[in-house]
DNA sequence: CAATTTTGCTTAATCGATTAAACTCTCAAA
DNA sequence: TTTGAGAGTTTAATCGATTAAGCAAAATTG
């Protein structure tokens, strides 16, 4: 790789120390009372070398890297896709270079990508806490690196973090179904401990018993550690013994899927005999036969947030925002 | 942030040199003859201490940042995302970090991605080469920076990539659709003078042309610059004049979107009335009513390849590899 | 026992940019 | 003529890790 310019080559040419290029450069021209003359030439030779600061040299001695470490659950899922690409677009707006990593819901891919981006002295975390991953983002917070949790929160843990009001979205999602007639309603989730997770399941319980239902119905966990087939089998035995059943609300887009799947397969029609709320949305969810009525997540306002928290706390702001964004419940075609 | 360890706080408690601390962390324990007791007592209290080395002054000292840039169409986009995911996978297996950004298929977007992490020192790209960046290409070509090309090339510049065989892909989706007894077949492609795009007519064309087919068939060509709803009205128009058509072929997974969309709204039935074949997958292609027959990309291996061409590339190996890669043609409902 | 080799470690330069502090002029005021 | 104040620039330390070169003491050799 051909050697780059550096600002060594310029004082050369120029007949001056890297001192003066560097405060002219960097607009200090004025507080250093360099001389028009020398300045200009300086710029020019910049300009003529095509000079570009090598960043690496200026993190280690401004001690900031103007990087962001993105931590999600699985790039390639639909949401967190679109998620990062809002965070890219927002942190490129402020300068800022966004290094991502996919945890998969694991705590030991968690811990390795932490460190790692530690290690590369990263300004600022984004990060979709997997389960387990509580005391790693305690350590990040006791140790004062800024950070933004997203999606996700752990409500002992005093950060900043941008989330859906999940509890208001499976509740407004429960209370449409009853709305729409229905009384056997069952919620398909993950088996986890994680707060999201747990108001979505609570919000469907609250909407149900605040209409005094809920004899038959129930919540289905999974554990996240199951393949799509495994899921798919999953909740196919579970549909399979509830004839009666009114509807299904899935608390993910990937549950959502899955068990669209499953009623293809078992040949249930949507909504005829069946109704379906799914979560987070998608490309499926459109193209299905029966598009989907499903809990929308303002995906623009949780990138663009996060990444303006983060960039005050990065800027040396110590004040704890907490935000639970509401809910939009997509009405159409499968709980018609 | 609170002070990270640094290798001075080691030397400083054993009460060595920084340089016999850098020694033994980095292996050179033999080579430069550490005494066994010393080796054990910076071992033991870099442990204790909790030392991390600082990527970033190792990386100006060593001349690499272990960072690969990966500058794709779109983050968001389901092909790109899962190619992502792959690369990210494969480059964390080698102990490279990936850092991201969208270029939208614009060129000066490309531009800025392309500086930006080439002032970060990025030790090589894997780019996926939007229309007008030829010369941007060539011009890290010339530098001499590690690159792989992406889903598409530049024929006249002498750089590694990982394609599809694009032409082939599109013959055979022809082929296919002939063989359903399909004689007027459209194909909807994108305005471009990228090498992917045109092979993918290319291939169209001839597998017409090798059953005398040609007539009344035609390939319709929208810009980039687009917007979703642009391109179905597009789309729209050019289908609605076209009542004798058998078949269409989408050259893209967007395209193909905008197409069944166009569809659905004339309500034109899939495969009864039209029979369509799309490009590149996702999850809307399973989930559609008639589930698409589909030109698959083998996505693991243009992901895992590029990668360890890449570093083979920044290892100093010189070979010009260029793969392209066979397609999977998934047939499904679409085209019964 | 002097000469040489080996062992075990330190010094100091380096990567490229930043920046506080010092230094040398020139010009003006006392 | 001395003093002081700017103007304009350089010196040198620094960020943290790496590594070639050097140095002193111990061990080995002839």
């Amino acid at each position: 790789m051909a050697k780059r310019v550096s600002i060594k080559d310029i004082s050369d040419k120029v007949g001056v120390s890297t001192a003066l290029v560097s405060y002219v450069l960097n607009g200090h021209e004025k507080k250093m009372r360099v001389s028009a003359l020398i300045a200009q030439k300086i710029r020019d030779t910049a300009e003529e070398l095509n000079y570009k600061p090598n960043q690496i040299a200026r993190s280690l001695r401004r001690g900031n890297t103007k990087t962001i470490g993105l931590i999600v659950a699985d790039i390639a899922n639909h949401f967190f896709a679109q998620l990062a690409r809002i965070i890219e677009n927002a942190a490129v707006k402020k300068g800022y270079t966004v290094i991502f990593g996919s945890a998969d819901e694991d705590e030991y891919k968690s811990d390795t990508l932490i460190n790692t981006f530690l290690d590369r002295q990263v300004d600022g975390f984004i990060i979709v806490p997997s389960e387990g991953t509580r005391d790693q983002i305690a350590y990040l917070v006791k140790s004062g690196v800024p950070i933004v949790l997203i999606d996700r929160y752990f409500p002992d843990l005093n950060t900043c973090y941008v989330c859906l009001d999940n509890f208001q979205a499976s509740f407004d999602a429960t209370r449409h179904l009853i709305n729409q007639g229905c009384k056997n309603i069952t919620m398909v989730a993950y088996e986890s401990t994680l707060i999201h997770m747990a108001d979505r399941i609570r919000g469907y319980k609250e909407a149900m018993l605040s209409d005094n239902l809920n004899g038959d119905s129930g919540v289905i966990e999974l554990p996240y550690s199951y393949s799509k087939k495994e899921s798919e089998l999953y909740i196919e035995e579970t549909i399979k013994d509830f004839s009666n059943l009114h509807a299904l609300i899935f608390a993910t887009n990937s549950l959502t899927l899955a068990g669209i799947n499953c009623l293809n397969k078992l040949g249930i029609k949507i909504p005829d005999q069946i109704k379906i709320v799914g979560f987070d949305g998608g490309d499926a969810f459109d193209y299905f036969y029966s598009p989907l009525t499903f809990i929308e997540q303002p995906l623009l306002e949780l990138g663009t947030q996060s990444v303006n928290i983060l960039i005050s706390l990065m800027e040396g702001v110590n004040e704890i925002i907490q935000l639970n964004l509401k809910p939009i419940l997509n009405v159409r075609n499968s709980t018609m």
